[in-house]
DNA sequence: AATCGTAGCAACCGCCGTACA
DNA sequence: TTGTACGGCGGTTGCTACGAT
């Protein structure tokens, strides 16, 4: 759907490395790359293409395959549960979109990207909620201007801390190295939320360790959680949080409408209850 | 009917972490 | 210990579709 840049004018060393197409998959190019990734796996995406005859570059088939042609892909419209939930999840984890997306079935990054700056950050923006921090916007004012904050995307690289990246490992099925296949991977000062969580029902152990700037700006770190605990442990902290009912009441903010109904965002903050 | 503006989203880029020689 | 290759992630771009004028 797009690229008219020319590669050689922009670093990909893939891309200017040969004459690679760009742009928009045909369903021809499709069909080659999903039969192939059918027969031989993809652990190699960087000689993938060359292997299945794409004149790709290994990164472009990776994408396509994460993002479109993988069989599990679910290709329905995001459901309302689905949508809070996003909205549960970037609460906690800020833009870790494959966190995020590790935790809805069928869902990509990419997807849950894209919805979040096409949809729930405007409709965060409409009911005067900061959608970098989840508070509401005048008090998100007070440590940056509104105009920073409706620009919800752009603050990743000003604090830079991302969780730890695994290498690949074949999932199950295919054998690929898909993320979004693995139980999700650590993340945050896990053992002392998780303490926290157990002595005080979560309630103030969160105040603590996420502080809304750090937790959505990244200084939730997820270096030292996956040092402690496993994924399957921080899998399953996630779904406690996902699915426990007392959940449901953290997030509700002081004062706020506890009701969910009529369509709208009606979830509290947690960040904010902590202030 | 033509033009303009905007929303949605597929695809690309640069950077970073891990694995391995 | 260092250098290189590769995979993966989040941010950004820009094309397409569609509604408004």
């Amino acid at each position: 759907m797009k690229r008219k840049r020319p590669a050689a004018l922009r670093g990909g060393e893939e891309a200017a490395a040969a004459a690679l197409k760009r742009g928009p998959w045909t369903p021809e190019e499709d069909e080659v790359l999903a039969r192939f990734v059918a027969r031989e796996g993809c652990d190699r995406w960087r000689t993938l293409p060359r292997r299945a005859g794409l004149l790709r570059c290994g990164k472009s088939c990776r994408l396509r395959w994460m993002n479109y042609l993988r069989p599990d892909i679910k290709r329905c419209p995001i459901a309302d549960d689905e949508e809070d939930l996003i909205l549960r999840l970037h609460r906690l984890l800020g833009n870790r979109w494959s966190l995020i997306a590790g935790r809805l079935p069928g869902r990509t990054d990419n997807e849950i990207k894209n919805y979040w700056n096409s949809h729930l950050s405007k409709k965060l923006i409409a009911q005067g909620i900061d959608p970098r921090t989840h508070k509401p916007l005048t008090a998100a004012a007070d440590h940056s201007n509104a105009a920073a904050a409706v620009a919800a995307t752009s603050y990743k690289k000003a604090v830079p801390a991302k969780p730890p990246r695994t290498a690949s490992s074949p999932a199950a099925g295919i054998e690929c190295s898909d993320d979004r296949a693995r139980p999700v991977d650590g993340g945050g000062d896990f053992a002392a939320m998780v303490s926290a969580a157990d002595a005080e029902g979560f309630e103030g152990g969160f105040g603590d360790q996420f502080c809304a700037e750090d937790a959505v700006h990244g200084g939730f770190d997820m270096g030292s959680a996956s040092a402690m605990v496993g994924d399957d442990d921080f899998s399953s902290f996630l779904d406690s949080l996902i699915n426990d009912e007392q959940l449901g009441d953290l997030f509700v903010v002081e004062g706020n409408d506890h009701e969910h109904g009529n369509g709208e965002i009606g979830h509290g903050d947690v960040m904010e209850s902590k202030q």
